[in-house]
DNA sequence: GTCTATACCTGGATAGAC
DNA sequence: GTCTATCCAGGTATAGAC
């Protein structure tokens, strides 16, 4: 149960792996290349393929959900925070250039693959949907706030995408920008329950 | 170089394949056994299986152009033409809900993969891109033409991927109404480029 | 916990008969 | 143009020594 340094370090390396070259594509070899141990040993600490995939994918999500704690943590307004999302892409921009989303890719690489590890993968997209959604419930937008959540999520997936199609291009910066204008519209409006009923 | 009947479903099939199951994990036997012929035969036809990629790709290219063509050859507006690429969405919302978009989803393996293949499969998004920035230049927005095309492409492959995580919602539906009164607000506008010259 | 050795399978690719 | 037979590399996974 207890993690132990090794184990901790083929996470990591799979997750690292998966990311850069695909995980149908990525073999044991290749993690254990990386962390330098040998592939016999691998199976010490995972017995299957599929458990290293449950492995690094709940690891992506314990990082994730730390990170969205940390944007909520201090006096940020809810529009501050949901700004601090839209940013990711630029602070992960080099990444993105060249492997596009690591939440997106991996997804649909599952989706293909119909691999049961798809619910989890999915859980990734969860966990920043309900993020936002509470960021845009806490602007009062509480009618609205799961169709803002899955609007800005999908632009994001957008952005990625072709960031990693034209990775020599300004084009993620420009649609950061607009993705926080359309921040600014959102967050002046007055909230469409009221108005609506 | 004449298109023999096997060497034509060889490529479709393998079309089809590379879709749904992606295209390193898609083998010779399983695109054999769909054609209904040996695995040997198979390299009568084509030697590597980057060949049949590039096949495949140049398919996916003449097919979309056709289609491209066909939005604009009557008495449509640009307006109407560039809401019959919205429309995509609609049109193959089934396929996209279980495999994505066939475009955006192909060049982010062979990214992955860093594969030769990539720039082909990037000329696809080309094929859209610059079709979609003459229809803009056509409504008037000459200087900001590129960007719109760009933005579009960007929402179209974000809608896709998150409809292809959350098959079951409505979403899809709802991202295209957006999209279709981006393209009103769009249309509506003074060109860009004669207020600030 | 880590290693080597190895079994077993599937993949791409070739040779040669029909 | 299509087939069977076959080679070889690389993948997952196991056994068992250290």
């Amino acid at each position: 149960m207890a993690a132990s340094a090794t184990r901790e370090k083929i996470v990591s390396s799979a997750d690292q792996l998966f990311y850069e070259r695909g995980f149908e594509v990525t073999s044991f070899a290749d993690v254990a290349e990386m962390v330098g141990i040998s592939r016999g040993n691998f199976y010490y600490h995972f017995k299957t393929k599929d458990e290293i995939l449950d492995a690094v994918i709940a690891r992506r999500i314990k990082d994730r959900d730390e990170m969205l704690g940390r944007w909520i943590d201090g006096d940020q307004t809810p529009k501050q925070s949901v700004a601090s999302f839209i940013r990711i892409l630029e602070m992960n921009n080099k990444k993105i250039r060249s492997s596009g989303c690591p939440v997106g890719t991996l997804f649909s690489e599952l989706a293909k693959l119909n691999h049961p590890g798809r619910p989890a993968a999915r859980g990734l997209f969860d966990l920043f949907r309900v993020w936002l959604r509470r960021r845009f419930e806490e602007m009062g937008r509480h009618r609205d706030a799961d169709a803002l959540a899955m609007h800005i999520l999908a632009r994001s997936q957008g952005a990625a995408t072709l960031a990693n199609a034209y990775p020599d291009e300004p084009f993620l910066e420009t649609e950061v920008a607009q993705m926080l204008a359309w921040l600014d519209a959102v967050a002046d409006q007055q909230d469409q329950t009221q108005q609506d009923t």
